[in-house]
DNA sequence: CTACATATTCGTATTATTGCGAAATACGAA
DNA sequence: TTCGTATTTCGCAATAATACGAATATGTAG
């Protein structure tokens, strides 16, 4: 078998962006925050986190660039919640690679 | 219920640690390619990724840094493989978090 | 209209990441 | 020893990420 220079593929990319979405210790915690559905709220998650507000809306930014989440306006706050159909996603992705990897037998 | 700083956990940094690792379309094909054990060595990887022999070192060494691989001098290459007890651990950590906010009924 | 409460964007500084080629390392073979 | 093979480290440049406070929206209440 020869081998060569192969592109990336566009899973090797999403999966990437997702992973990279959660490389951080504060967008873990929001998001856990958001599954326990008692700090959906900017202002309430500004209150645990102990980052500065602004730092927080990167954050939360970065998690909506990536698809994870959506927000929504509620004034005079702004609520956050998980974006179920990306999560969904991003769930099976990391299930099939963590499981695909796993049924090898590691002769290596 | 009061709101207040907590710091953040060991665990979520560790969560975050993983995913850092895997936030890099290169370092996802570098693990796929340890599971499919076609290319465990570095020379043969090196062939096929599309970036510089150097550049690879460097995205194995977060690997490693990560605990997700390890390597073996093999004279005269190097063989790469997965790190069964930490990728055990992250597939758990990772399978936990996405689980336990799946089971959450998004209000939201 | 003005003041208030909330969240985001801006400006900035610091540090980290990514990438390459050149140089260094390590070891076996000639 | 000297050469060849394989990988890593070094030096550098360019870009991205992280964080903060100040400034800017935006809509509500008075």
């Amino acid at each position: 078998m020869k081998l060569e220079k192969r592109p990336l593929t566009k899973e090797q990319e999403q999966m990437a962006r997702f992973a990279k979405a959660l490389g951080h210790p504060i967008r873990i915690a929001i998001l856990e925050m958001l599954a326990g559905e008692k700090c959906c709220y900017h202002g309430d998650m500004s209150e645990v986190l102990p980052i500065a507000k602004s730092t927080l809306s990167q954050h939360l930014n970065e998690l909506k660039d990536a698809g994870l989440i959506q927000g929504t306006i509620t004034l005079p706050t702004v609520k956050y919640c998980i974006n179920a159909e990306n999560w969904t996603l991003a769930k099976k992705m990391f299930g099939n690679f963590f499981t695909e990897i796993e049924n090898t037998d590691q002769k290596c």
